[in-house]
DNA sequence: TTGTAGGCGTTATCAA
DNA sequence: TTGATAACGCCTACAA
C-alpha cells in the first residue's frame, strides 16, 4: 500500500551488514559464498521481501532469461498447446515466455520479432521458415537463438514435421477408399509453407495415382470454421463436385462438414472428409474427423529444449523432424457408397 | 553471421554526428527534434540496425512497456482467447505481453507472479481472486498495475463475469425443462473461485425450485474430457442417477455426453448435459451442447484496456461486469420425454 | 533545438 | 571468502 521504493540489493546488503557483491553471490552462485553469511543475507532478503530487478539484471549480465515465441495466432488449440508445453519445460529451467502473434502477415511478424529483440529476448521460435530477407537479417544481426518450428530451414535449428507427407498421407487414404475426384481446402498459402507443403503433398499423391488437381478443385480460405464452410461451398457448386474433401487444418475440414450437412447432406455419405492437425475437438464432432496427427506438445517442447540447449552451449544447429500418422476415424468412406 | 557487437545508441549517435540524448529523443520524442536532425538520426538508425536495449531503457526510464499474465493453462480454448484479444490490444499501445501458467496451482502461480514481477512488468492480469495472503502481499509490495478477470475483488481493478449467475442459469434452463434430479460435475473446487461460484449457483438455483444439491450429484474432476466421462460415470452408477448434468466448463460437458454415448444411450434423450464456457467446439459436436455463453474475447481485451488506463494515469481501480447468457441448443430436453 | 552529465540496479573484474 | 569499482545502455533533468 504504502509507496514503498522497491527494494534493491543495495538495501539488503545493508541489512546483512555485507557489501552488494555478497548479495549478488548469495543470489547467482551461493555455492561461492560462506554458509553462515550466505545464511544471513537470504533472511534480510526474505525479510524485505527482495526481488531482483530483472532489467538491471539483463543490462548487467547480458541475458534476459527470456524466449520470445512468435505465432500465428494465440487463439489457436495448436499454437496454444505447443506454447504451453514450451512454457512448461522453459519455467523448469527458469526462463521465461514472451509471446506475440501476427495474425498470418509477414510484417506484423517482423515486427514483433524486432520487439522481441528489443525486449532482449536470449532466444526466439518462430513459426515456418517463410519470410522476407529483410526479417533474416534482422534474425542475423540479432545475435540470439533461434528455433524454427513446424517448417524448418538448415540455416537454423529447427524442429519439424513433414507437412509434405500429412498431405500426402491425407491423399492417399482418400485415394485408398477409391475415390477420384478429391478436392483441397486450404489456408492462405502465401507466408504459410505449412499449407503449401501440404498442398503439395496432396497433388504429389494424386499425381502419383494419375490424378490431377485442377484449379476449382483447390479454395484457399482463412484458416477458420466459416472458411472451411465457404470452401466447402464452392467446390459444392461445381458440376461435378468432388466425393472427398481434405482440409489444410482440422479446423476447415469440420467447417466442410458443417457445411455438407447443413444442406441435407451427410459426411461420409454423400462427401468424405480428411484433416490435418488433429486437435482434441476433431475426435469429439459428428463423425469423428479423420485425420494426420502432428505430435504439436511435442514440438513445443522439443524447440525449447533446442533453445535452452543451445544457449548452454551444448550443441549447435540441429533439424528435429517428429514422426506423423494418419488416424482413421468417421468421416471418411468408401467412394460411391452413396 | 558475425559477431558484431549489438549496435547501440551511441553508435547511432556518432553516425549521425549528433549527441546521444538526440538519438534517445528522436525515438521516444520525435516532436522535440528538428525534422531535418530527425531525418539524419533515422536514417542512420535504419542503416545500422538498431535496436533499442528494453534492459538499458527499462533500466533507466522505470517502465518495461510490458505487461504480465498468468492464467492457470494456455492449453485452453478460453485463456488462449482471451490473451489473443489481450495481446492485440496491448500491441497496438506497444506493449508486449509476458505469459506464464500456473496449472492451477497456487504456490505455482505465486512463484509466476514473483518471477514476472523480477522481470519488471508494468502490469499484472491475473484469473480469479482468490489466492493466499503471501501472494496478494507480493503483490501489494510490487506497486505494479493488477486485473483481475473472471472473478474479481474490490481491492483491485477487475473484469468479471456473474459465475454464480451462470450456474443458475443452466440450473433454471434445465428445472424449467422439468428435471427434478440434476448433477454437476465440476473441476476442484479449491483454489478455483470460478467453479465455486459456478456451483453455488446451480445449488442457488435448485433450492429456490426447493431441491437439494446432495454431495453424492457433484462430482469434483479435473478440468478436461476426460474429467468430465469420469464424472459422468460415476453419475450413471448411482442407484438413481440424475436426468441431467451440468458441466462446470463445456470441456466437462463435453466429457459427459461422450460418456453418455459411449454407453449406448443418447443425450439428451437419456440424459440432457449443459455446459458453461461456450467454446467454440460446443456448437460442433453432437449433439450441439447447450451452454451458457462468456464473453471471453471482450475479457482479454478489457483487461488490456483497463491495465494501459491504469497505467497511463486515467482512471483508478474500476470492476467491470461483463454480460453472460444462456444459449440453448440440442444437448437438453424436456425431462421425462424418455 | 541540442548537448552534458549523472544515475537506474546488477554483474563482474580485481584486489585484498 | 569478501569488498571496491567499473561497466552495462539508455533516459532525463539541466544547461547551453
Amino acid at each position: 500500500m504504502a509507496f514503498n521504493r522497491r527494494i534493491k540489493l543495495l538495501d539488503v546488503a545493508r541489512a546483512a551488514g555485507v557489501s552488494p557483491a555478497t548479495v549478488s553471490r548469495a543470489i547467482a552462485q551461493p555455492e561461492l559464498v560462506n554458509s553462515a553469511t550466505l545464511a544471513r543475507v537470504r533472511l534480510s532478503a526474505a525479510r524485505l521481501g527482495y526481488v531482483p530487478g530483472g532489467a538491471a539484471r539483463a543490462l548487467a549480465s547480458g541475458r534476459s532469461m527470456t524466449i520470445g515465441a512468435v505465432v500465428p495466432t494465440l487463439d489457436s488449440p495448436i499454437f496454444a498447446r505447443a506454447l504451453q508445453s514450451m512454457q512448461t519445460e522453459l519455467s523448469r529451467h527458469s526462463f521465461q515466455l514472451l509471446v506475440a502473434s501476427h495474425d498470418y502477415n509477414a510484417s506484423a511478424e517482423a515486427e514483433a520479432i524486432r520487439i522481441l529483440l528489443a525486449r532482449g529476448v536470449d532466444g526466439l521460435m518462430l513459426v515456418g521458415a517463410e519470410r522476407p530477407a529483410a526479417t533474416w537479417q534482422l534474425l542475423e544481426g540479432a545475435g540470439v537463438a533461434v528455433v524454427l518450428t513446424w517448417c524448418g530451414d538448415d540455416r537454423v535449428s529447427s524442429i519439424i514435421v513433414d507437412n509434405e507427407k500429412a498431405g500426402r498421407l491425407a491423399a492417399q487414404h482418400l485415394l485408398n477408399l477409391g475415390h477420384r475426384r478429391i478436392g483441397a481446402v486450404v489456408g492462405a498459402l502465401q507466408f504459410n509453407d505449412r499449407q503449401k507443403a501440404r498442398l503439395a503433398g496432396i497433388r504429389a499423391a494424386l499425381r502419383a495415382a494419375g490424378l490431377d488437381l485442377p484449379d476449382w478443385l483447390v479454395s484457399e480460405q482463412p484458416l477458420t470454421l466459416a472458411g472451411g464452410r465457404t470452401g466447402c461451398s464452392s467446390m459444392l457448386g461445381l458440376e461435378q463436385p468432388p466425393t472427398a474433401l481434405i482440409g489444410g487444418i482440422d479446423m476447415l475440414a469440420i467447417g466442410c462438414i458443417e457445411e455438407v450437412h447443413s444442406r441435407g447432406l451427410t459426411v461420409p455419405k454423400a462427401m468424405s472428409v480428411v484433416g490435418i492437425d488433429n486437435i482434441e475437438m476433431s475426435a469429439h464432432i459428428f463423425p469423428p474427423l479423420t485425420t494426420v496427427h502432428l505430435p504439436v506438445a511435442q514440438i513445443g517442447e522439443a524447440g525449447a529444449r533446442c533453445l535452452l540447449d543451445e544457449l548452454a552451449g551444448r550443441g549447435g544447429k540441429s533439424v528435429i523432424e517428429l514422426p506423423i500418422e494418419l488416424v482413421s476415424r468417421k468421416s471418411s468412406a468408401k467412394a460411391g457408397s452413396k
